[in-house]
DNA sequence: CTAATAGTGTCTTTAAGACATTATCAC
DNA sequence: GTGATAATGTCTTAAAGACACTATTAG
């Protein structure tokens, strides 16, 4: 049996702080990723080289002084996790309107040497536009991007290899179960942007006719419409090809998933 | 800028306890969800009424004082947060191999009369067959399963409410999107049976041709196998019917479920 | 025979899968 | 014309959807 502070408790005027030893704190810990996109031949109209990437912090203190590790920080009494985790992402990378979402706790015995400390783990998807000015602005260099591959072959600080490697396992399923590549894609978007956006995340994904699937009633699900304009005349882009493509958008629409058919 | 313990911290020989302020407790709480079913005519073989319970505890304590809440408790520092809520249920139900899992952190700033606490919320899910023997043993009778609607409309102690409402949406969808139905039924079962325990958790499940589209390849997609005998006959049951039916199994097999096809 | 559930026949519509072919157009 | 991406044609196979029909058997 654990300790309990109702145990002893009868009514509130007889309440005392916990004679328990309670958590030294409890902080968040913020998994940021981006997509980056490069050129892969300047002047040519070609689909850009992309790639996962996941951004981490020097430490400059002890424990782990030196290492990388995933931004964060300790959550106040006055805000609620999500609200801390928000607090901080706005710190590290200034901006707040992105998709940032929960996915676990960390809370092994001994998991940080300065105390007892239950870690939530949240991840963010952030385009890469919006870190190009953070990253201009920030020369003094404890925060990189690295490549996630890169990153999960590092000897990172306290269990953040855990938590990257589980952060890549739930963005890798939400890539397919969920609308989450509209956050590196633009509001509009062709197929084979939104192809390779997933291609970049889940790279064992592979449809032949993905054009054709995502084109015909079901496999799509109304999940995305074709931009049109006035006179509902589609619109087109030929920002990656001589050919202008179709141009698509999310719609609101968030489909149910079900293995019974 | 939230209090952080690292920014006053240069080394491990001058590391101080945190003069933060420091959570008081990180309890978990366990919404342990169980189908019961009950014969609806007695001597006549059909399939029994199914309807899916929640366990709550009546407080004895200061605060919230005689309202019913979720079981749960606290962490101690040499237990992860997995354990301390599998120890919880342990000493709720008597039961310790069943489907356990984290959903949620619950940290609204004063969700607590007695401090700062930030529970971690995860639910259960047990078979009615290891319920049977608690509720028997145990007449004290602060302990009961309620009709899931019913707990709903009741005024539970905490933020218990949103926690349970919270837990529902979480088992529905994975109610279609995993194979949790399992927990719910006996090794081997029917496709009525199986049905209907689906339609206990989401009552707006409507397949016409269910027994198809689950004997068909794609939608069942390796999920279940037909229960076989030695010679490789189909091994049958006529516990809710009278014309025997094929009795089936899940597999170990996790479907990839996709919005793109 | 009846009641209750299990399972099949059959037809139509729709999607999936493969893959070759055509389209577009800056350079 | 070339190169790169976009999109369609066509054929085959498989699944979905509807719904009426047959099967089984304790009581």
């Amino acid at each position: 049996m654990q300790p309990n502070p109702d145990s002893e408790i009868e009514n509130e005027s007889n309440y005392t702080a916990s004679k328990y030893r309670t958590p030294d704190g409890a902080p968040s810990d913020i998994v940021i990723f981006t997509i980056t996109s490069t050129e892969r031949a300047a002047g040519k109209k070609a689909l850009p080289e992309r790639d996962l990437q996941v951004l981490l912090i020097q430490r400059k203190n002890w424990p782990y002084e030196g290492k990388w590790a995933l931004p964060g920080g300790f959550c106040g009494e006055d805000e609620s996790m999500y609200d801390c985790a928000r607090r901080e992402l706005a710190e590290e990378t200034g901006v707040a309107e992105v998709h940032l979402e929960y996915f676990n706790v960390y809370s092994e015995p001994k998991r940080d040497p300065r105390g007892w400390m239950i870690s939530h783990a949240f991840f963010a998807l952030v385009h890469e536009r919006y870190l190009a000015e953070r990253k201009a602005q920030d020369d003094a260099a404890d925060v990189r991007l690295f490549p996630v591959s890169e990153a999960l072959a590092m000897e990172l600080a306290f269990d953040h290899r855990v938590i990257l490697r589980d952060a890549l396992a739930k963005i890798r399923e939400n890539m397919l179960a969920t609308t989450i590549a509209k956050e590196f894609l633009p509001a509009e978007f062709t197929i084979g942007e939104l192809y390779q956006v997933i291609r970049t995340v889940v790279p064992d994904f592979a449809e032949q006719n993905f054009i054709r699937k995502i084109t015909s009633t079901q496999s799509r699900q109304g999940i995305l419409e074709e931009v049109t304009d006035e006179q509902g005349r589609g619109k087109l882009s030929n920002r990656y090809s001589q050919r202008a493509a179709q141009l698509y958008r999310f719609t609101d629409y968030k489909p149910r998933l079900s293995i019974y058919g």
